[in-house]
DNA sequence: AAAAAATATATCGCATGCGATATATTTTTT
DNA sequence: AAAAAATATATCGCATGCGATATATTTTTT
């Protein structure tokens, strides 16, 4: 029988796996710079795009679980970047809301995708390959995500 | 000043990592059946096509650090997967290879890629789009991963 | 209206993943 | 050859990430 589909080079998962860390990697010197880490700033970028939302509203456009996101938004009220506030309109939910400090840190952090973008430009790869990655990737999210969502 | 950069919908990082735990996802199934994680099933997959190599070795083709290697493969040792034996020519190097039943796994999971790329393409995603999307990746990963081979 | 189902968070346990650091061995430098 | 540097693993601590499960509230069903 033939073993070539189990080559670690013919697999679609493991680049993106990889890529994933190693992109991450690529922010950590930014992001310590702010004291946060990436799904930290993930958050936040949902925030400064949409403040007061709920918890499963953060874990939805994540795509994370809310047993991920819970104690991630514990962490980050525990630094003062957001607050944690019961709804009052329906007790279940939980409203995330910025800080002072987490509504500052959006100029701080202002200049991040663009540093990003020259460190992995000024090498080899094209830009406009770079968006059609990003594409074929949300089709392949919306299409994994959906039993999420349907 | 403008913020879209900072927008969830306009990074480049997001989708990759959210596209590889989306994936990891869709192999947990599959994997559950073996009893195995997906870095574990990474690092089966390395020493079914070289077996009896390095941690370094293996840290190296999966591109994770040794701290992240050596605990995740006395897990595999402990479920009887793999043997670590130190090197006789050099005492600092251990070697992984194949136990019985690791090598018997490799069997079980030859189904494993196309099932999963049925899964996927079953559904509105050319499968020459996810070529290309596996190019650029590797593309992309071959110039962070440079720091560490340089 | 009471019971059942659904929804929204949260807790627990375990496996990564990684920065910082330690230890043993080997190689290189002086 | 002794000292210094490099190499290979390993340990520690902390932050995810998720399956299983618990709890409180709201909505739907009967």
């Amino acid at each position: 029988m033939e073993y070539d589909q189990l080559k670690l080079e013919n697999q679609l998962c493991f680049p993106v796996y990889a890529a994933s860390r190693l992109i991450i990697r690529e922010y950590q010197p930014f992001l310590d710079k702010l004291g946060i880490t990436y799904p930290q700033y993930l958050v936040l970028m949902v925030l400064w795009e949409t403040d007061e939302i709920t918890v499963n509203e953060i874990s939805g456009k994540l795509i994370l679980n809310t047993n991920t996101v819970t104690p991630l938004l514990k962490r980050m009220e525990a630094l003062g970047l957001i607050k944690r506030v019961r709804s009052n309109s329906d007790e279940r939910k939980v409203l995330i809301s910025l800080s002072d400090k987490g509504k500052k840190m959006r100029e701080k952090a202002a200049s991040i995708p663009l540093q990003l973008i020259e460190k992995i430009n000024d090498e080899s790869i094209d830009l406009n390959i770079l968006m059609e990655l990003k594409n074929t990737l949300n089709s392949l999210i919306s299409l994994l995500d959906k039993p999420r969502k349907g």
